[in-house]
DNA sequence: ATTAAACCTGTCTTACCTGTCAACAATTCA
DNA sequence: TGAATTGTTGACAGGTAAGACAGGTTTAAT
């Protein structure tokens, strides 16, 4: 097996160190999502859903598996954090995608499914407030974690916070801080 | 993989994280609907034989698989817009999103494949522009036919066509020409 | 602390589905 | 024409499901 989208459950079980037959039985009382192929029912486990079910048990996962699940987004026009966030990122090991605006971030969101969404609201607040709004609202967001960029001057993360945001930074200008948060919300 | 009608075994095998001679082997036992070609006995497999056989096994549907030919997304704030266009389409036979930024529709159009979007472009002109010339640039949205709806005073329907809009209508005012419109665009 | 119950996990077996490999055919491209 | 690519076929090895059972761990009660 190639491809690491989905996993069998003998792959599951060995990347957590169990007999086969226990991944057969998280799955059969519902704690491990997986979906079973015609012929005998053999199970197949996206990766993603892995993934979770290991951070949910608070289980060690595999740096192979964690790959996919550090995949960061960046929402902003600002070329000074844009050029900042990639390079810090990017170098703490993490995957980065960019988007100049609302359209392009969503489109994104939905189709690369990073884990975090980095996101500028120096220009637009109520535009912010509802994309984060629009996340919390919707299940299939209900996992990406979301890191707002303030103004520097800006004092108030408490708001942002109340909003849904997970983690608030003022300004681009500490990059040791962003690497940081971002590893933090991605659990690196 | 770009031209979505048709797959190969390999290509089915690749999609539900199995090897190709299973995919085969689903084919000669009759669970999955294929034809062969003349020269080798190649399996090609429909895309909607295959989402089929997915369903019935409740299997996960790839979402560049799953677009479905006859879904509109709206993209409006104009309440008289959305609701004028929400009942005409689904009277029209359309299965109707409606997105009120341009965030939301961003996720919409990745997520549920419309094959049409409807955006009104009274409010923010270079926005709509973006989001017109992101979808033009991206194989992923090649398919997406776009339907702007202008004021109903601006008459240089043109300047949308040139960025690459299918269609324009003046003002919500005339709801047979939206729905004929749409269908037209739906190949309907 | 000890005991018993409840529960989870690993092992074993049978059946058969799935992956791998090798050889070959059709198609494409230079 | 000949190489590269992609897909088929067949045989075989390997993996997985399902049920039953035994051992270990946790939990609760004594």
């Amino acid at each position: 097996m190639n491809e690491l989208h989905v996993l069998t459950t003998g792959e599951a079980a060995r990347y957590c160190g169990v007999n086969f037959r226990t991944v057969i039985r998280w799955i059969e009382r519902g704690q491990l999502k997986a979906y079973k192929l015609p012929g005998r029912g053999d199970h197949r486990i996206c990766v993603e859903d892995f993934v979770g079910f290991l951070r949910d048990n608070a289980m060690p996962v595999p740096a192979e598996l964690a790959a996919a699940s550090r995949k960061v987004l960046i929402m902003a026009q600002s070329q000074e954090l844009i050029a900042a966030g990639r390079q810090a990122l990017q170098q703490g090991g993490c995957e980065v995608d960019v988007a100049g605006n609302s359209f392009v971030a969503g489109t994104m969101l939905a189709a690369a499914k990073p884990a975090l969404l980095v996101i500028d609201v120096s220009l637009e607040h109520n535009n912010a407030f509802g994309i984060i709004d629009h996340l919390r609202s919707r299940n299939e967001f209900a996992n990406v974690r979301v890191l707002v960029v303030t103004e520097a001057s800006e004092s108030d993360s408490q708001r942002w916070l109340d909003a849904g945001a997970d983690a608030v930074i003022q300004g681009p200008g500490d990059r040791a801080e962003l690497v940081a948060k971002a590893k933090l919300l991605l659990e690196m």
